[in-house]
DNA sequence: CACAGGATCGTT
DNA sequence: ACGATCCTGTGT
């Protein structure tokens, strides 16, 4: 993959925990604002009682049985966007929630969008990083690998990964809540409810 | 057609 | 801790 180049499709046709993970470091680019992706976490199709996908396909989640590499965009709460970049094969229904970023370029856009907030207030938090990117349903199904459009962009590479729980989903199963698939780059102040990740654990063998 | 409930955020 | 705010999925 070249550096600073768009992401090609095969990129996305993985399983989406190790989407997830490669995510963290890349950059997300729309017209003037570039966003490099510090937290993300994944959800993954039907037999997970977290996705969108836990009840078969609906109008809204289509885009998530699409093969990887496109946008799923839905409006939470009446008020918020939240931006996930779909994930493995046509019919799988997975997807990788973007959580938080770090800005690259276009910063006077994302605050003037943001409405003049500085610090982890701008960017941390899934509806802050689709305000800020200026994304919403409209781009719901979009590909990611397109010039032109919203854009996933190689960047450089990232350190140590933190893992945790994922946040806000109390409805889903025990076993689902527990599991570790939410993600963020070690160090970074742009990260919202930093409570609860601790340091992947290191693969033995 | 009615209704309950959010993968959140900003303020109290 | 709470209210905003509206779309969605489900059931009648």
């Amino acid at each position: 993959m070249s550096p600073s180049g768009l992401i090609p499709p095969a990129f996305y046709l993985r399983p989406v925990v190790e989407v997830a993970r490669d995510l963290l470091g890349r950059e997300l680019c729309l017209g003037p604002v570039v966003l490099r992706i510090t937290e993300v976490e994944a959800y993954d199709g039907p037999g997970d009682s977290a996705s969108h996908c836990r009840s078969g396909r609906t109008p809204r989640n289509a885009p998530m049985w699409e093969a990887g590499g496109c946008a799923y965009v839905y409006l939470c709460y009446g008020l918020h966007h939240m931006l996930n970049i779909v994930t493995g094969p046509a019919g799988h229904g997975a997807a990788v929630l973007v959580r938080s970023c770090e800005p690259v370029r276009g910063l006077d856009q994302v605050r003037r969008r943001r409405g003049g907030l500085g610090g982890p207030a701008l960017l941390a938090g899934p509806g802050r990083v689709a305000q800020a990117l200026g994304v919403d349903r409209r781009f719901s199904g979009q590909p990611l690998f397109r010039a032109g459009g919203l854009e996933l962009r190689d960047a450089a590479a990232v350190g140590e990964r933190l893992c945790g729980p994922r946040v806000g989903v109390d409805y889903a199963t025990e076993a689902d809540r527990l599991l570790p698939w939410r993600f963020a780059l070690a160090g970074t102040p742009w990260v919202s409810r930093p409570r609860g990740l601790v340091p992947e654990p290191v693969p033995v063998g």
